[in-house]
DNA sequence: CGACAGCGTGAGAGCGCTCCCACCGGATCT
DNA sequence: AGATCCGGTGGGAGCGCTCTCACGCTGTCG
């Protein structure tokens, strides 16, 4: 009478891989027996475990990742958000050193790096929902200025989170890794003062952005210090073009400007760019500071003196720290802040400058 | 007799996110109904659909990937795999640019993209079980020469793949996306030979990787359509140091070289370096070529002609060719390459050097 | 006027895993 | 001696979702 016809079977019978249950019947124990071995092995015979290693190797068992987060409520992932629409900015090595440095925080864990990236404020709404719902475990931020909403709208969720670059608004609990940009703008000031340049002019970077102000505000103390006057103050938008620009406006304010501190290497370049239009010989009639140590200050037509900080091991911090976040929860650690060091090059030297040498 | 104690919830009461099932109350509707609604909305009366679309708002809802992945058997997730253990290849705005592409060609979707780096050969068979364990729908593989094991293994899986660059080993079953590298060797040789120069040399790169070997194929097919003669040919690993010291070398076998074509452009730095110590002028004495249109090409002393590639289509390409293998399996497309251009800039002008403008 | 599509719907099974609980037997305590 | 504990174990429920299936219900055709 079981002449019902075979039925086509649900799921298509293709060798899908080995489940829990199948490495349980293969080492001759229970599947709790099985799980245990698999996750530490806690309370689990030496011999069961035994049988259960082996037979993971045989199989080929690998856990299906979907249905343990489904009862562990989590998910073995992270974000990395990173809330620029811009290619440009991503071509910035910084990212690519951010990510190396999670990445290299997150070896010897199970856990993953899941890129989101806002290219459009729409984005950014799907995106915060993406975190809200539970699709990872904690997040890090790269901060910049449009970045403010992020860190509120994130704190709010209780989703472990931690910032890289201080975030505009810390008015509520936040956690973040930076570098210390007063003091590497406090450093700019006081090479340019001790090479003995006295009429100090500096291409700030944007107002809204805190590494901005923090460069300017470190800067400013720095002259202070050193008996010096503020000197022209002028911003720019972190890009070259628009340093460019800047340091015309700069040159036409004062044209005695015997030293700049542009904000970043690329700004730099930009002042660079300007002064040789403008007749002025680097380091000779100006000397020129850059930020960041970013690879073009070394290759720049005359290499640039420039500011250094740890962004590997800042990075490196953030992963661990957010690991540490997720694994005990509330504990919000103090932000930390790896202090800058200076690099010299021929922008500040006192010898003439070898960008015509080739001449 | 109910006295049973209230038993501790499995489960502490912490708020979590709304179910479906609670959206289906909510809807007044089946679990059932409320699902199809939320997938499309397929056989679902528009009254049923508009009251799920407004308790889906009301409360929030968000799906559970775990639980949805669990049954469908799809992680709306892709890795991208950087086989590449050094951080220095990671500075290179390449993988920068091939990261904002295949995110772009991910918007619209809800797929994410998950960061698969293997920092040392133990990471490598670590990063395949987990591309074999089922926890991404496909993979993008930046292919250098470390690829060639990948990309077997990888195939081998099922996985739907997707390689950016041409893998070394293409005997079997491989979809690819690149740029035209033998085209872009030929132009380099095609436009040295057209202004003039007779003497010509290259700094190659690896002759383990396919970029690299392409270059150099292309670069003595034109000189031979040029009717110029093959000219001496070495080898360096892509990195300016390496390149200086193989241009050295160069200098050295033949001291009349007229013209050099360094098969990128952070080479061609280093080749500039090493002119310039022998006191030879760009490109003055020697004309010099890079390739890939770095930014550096454009900031360097000299500023460099070079060739330019299309990189972010490319990568968009590849998104997008992944996107569609995973919905369509077994469609194994044809590989797609993308023609490449030439940049014309100071190192090959005729007119005296730039360089020394401010001497 | 009965048969039969076909659409919208809800019940229910089950994806692979973890974790609570009950159980068992041997060691330890009173 | 019995009571108690505790390491090791297996049974079973259930995480939130999709998908098959069966069930009305309306409309159309023979």
């Amino acid at each position: 009478m079981k002449t019902s016809p075979p039925r086509p079977l649900r799921q298509a019978p293709v060798r899908s891989s080995p489940t829990l249950e199948d490495l349980a019947v293969a080492a001759g124990v229970s599947r709790s027996t099985a799980s245990r071995a698999i996750n530490g092995g806690d309370r689990v015979s030496p011999e069961a475990q035994a049988a259960v290693d082996r037979a993971v190797v045989a199989l080929g068992y690998i856990p299906n990742r979907a249905a343990r987060s489904l009862v562990t409520r989590r998910t073995s992932s992270i974000a990395l958000v990173i809330p620029e629409p811009d290619v440009r900015v991503m071509m910035d090595p910084f990212f690519a050193v951010v990510i190396t440095g999670i990445t290299e925080a997150l070896r010897e864990t199970d856990v993953q790096l899941v890129l989101l990236m806002s290219r459009t404020d729409d984005d950014s709404s799907r995106t915060l929902r993406y975190l809200r719902g539970g699709h990872v475990d904690g997040a890090i931020v790269v901060s910049h200025h449009k970045a403010d909403s992020w860190a509120r709208s994130l704190a709010e969720t209780g989703l472990p989170t931690i910032f890289i670059g201080r975030p505009w608004d810390t008015t509520f609990d936040v956690t973040y890794v930076d570098t210390d940009n007063v003091g590497g703008g406090r450093l700019a000031a006081q090479h340019l003062a001790g090479i003995g340049r006295r009429r100090l002019a500096t291409v700030a970077g944007p107002a809204d952005m805190t590494a901005a102000v923090d460069r300017l505000r470190g800067w400013k103390a720095g002259l202070a210090e050193a008996g010096l006057p503020e000197g022209p103050v002028v911003h720019a938008d972190f890009t070259t073009d628009g340093a460019a620009a800047a340091a015309r406006r700069l040159l036409a304010e004062d044209p005695d400007i015997d030293g700049i501190f542009a904000a970043s290497d690329l700004m730099a370049l930009g002042v660079l760019e300007a002064l040789h239009a403008a007749g002025r010989t680097v380091p000779g009639d100006v000397a020129l500071m850059g930020y960041d140590n970013h690879a073009v200050a070394e290759t720049a037509a005359t290499p640039l003196t420039t500011i250094t900080q740890p962004m590997v091991e800042m990075a490196v911090k953030a992963g661990t720290m957010l690991l540490e976040e997720i694994e005990a929860p509330g504990s919000h650690p103090e932000p930390v802040i790896y202090s800058t060091e200076l690099v010299e090059r021929a922008s500040t030297s006192v010898a003439p400058t070898a960008s015509a040498a080739n001449a």
